[in-house]
DNA sequence: TTTTACGCAACATATGGGGTTACATAAACC
DNA sequence: GGTTTATGTAACCCCATATGTTGCGTAAAA
């Protein structure tokens, strides 16, 4: 498999949607992401769930964010997405007879956890509003650059 | 696919082979694994050109652990099975030419970058008989409980 | 010479995110 | 009211990759 970029890819919708003056339909989204509008539906679903966007059906509907955006953190859209796992590597069996192996796991677990936590802990310290100044400085020197070019 | 168990199993052998008197077998190996000599021999492929272990053929041959066990840390052999991509989260697409995914794209690689930097230091921070002695201790623990049970 | 092991290529398998198709439903527009 | 535009969801396919498996070659000891 590939990464899981839902966490990714839905921040980004996010970000476009609280730039938007309107609704974002899926298919709109997925052009942006590159993607497919049921594959967008499906991840956006559950950040409706979780009570940060929603979704209106027929004409002029789509997808609007409900959520202050300097209230959102990466963190909450990663739980609301699902919680992927983040790990890709692991514990060959986490529940093994095998004296040695309970070793290994703990020292397995114990570093897994410790960059876990680090993880978490910086998803949790930044929002969309963090994100969204992030793209205004860049679009401003994407003008800088072009009037002294 | 399931999590990777390459360095999680590799770990396990290790200490079984610090343990040990003598070479032990891929089919051995693969036992105490509950996998296949094959797939030992492609993984331990690995830990031979790291310098870490080597293979003798024939009667009586199997693997034997070169290093010494206090100067070999998780993250050699974390690098001696090939480096295996870490997390399975990540960006949707590490090039876009849209600023608000750039903007995104930073801060997803901050977090993990940090992340990666947590887990890679406390990998280096634990050496094969650190691992070994926290089997001791568990080994010891067992034999205390059984005589006051 | 036989047996025991490793070395390695080639192919099969399982898993899970993502892509696609199909159909149902709801809401706005005419 | 009928048509168009959207979402909601199920049911599929696709793909990448660690792992499992088979087969054959080679080296070393009995």
């Amino acid at each position: 498999m590939k990464l899981d970029s839902r966490l990714s890819r839905m921040l980004h919708i996010l970000v476009h949607m609280a730039r938007a003056d309107g609704p974002i339909t899926s298919q709109a989204a997925a052009e942006m992401l590159g993607s497919n509008a049921v594959v967008v539906r499906r991840t956006m679903a559950g950040l409706r769930d979780a009570g940060l966007v929603q979704s209106v059906k027929g004409h002029g509907g789509g997808w609007t964010i409900t959520a202050e955006p300097d209230q959102v953190t990466m963190l909450q859209v990663y739980r609301a997405v699902g919680e992927p796992r983040i790990f890709s590597i692991g514990l060959a069996d986490p529940n093994s007879a095998c004296l040695v192996e309970q070793a290994v796991n703990a020292s397995m677990r114990s570093a897994l956890k410790e960059a876990e936590e680090a993880l978490v802990t910086r998803l949790g310290e930044v929002t969309l509003a963090d994100i969204a100044r992030d793209f205004e400085r860049r679009f401003a020197l994407l003008g800088e650059q072009a009037r002294t070019a």
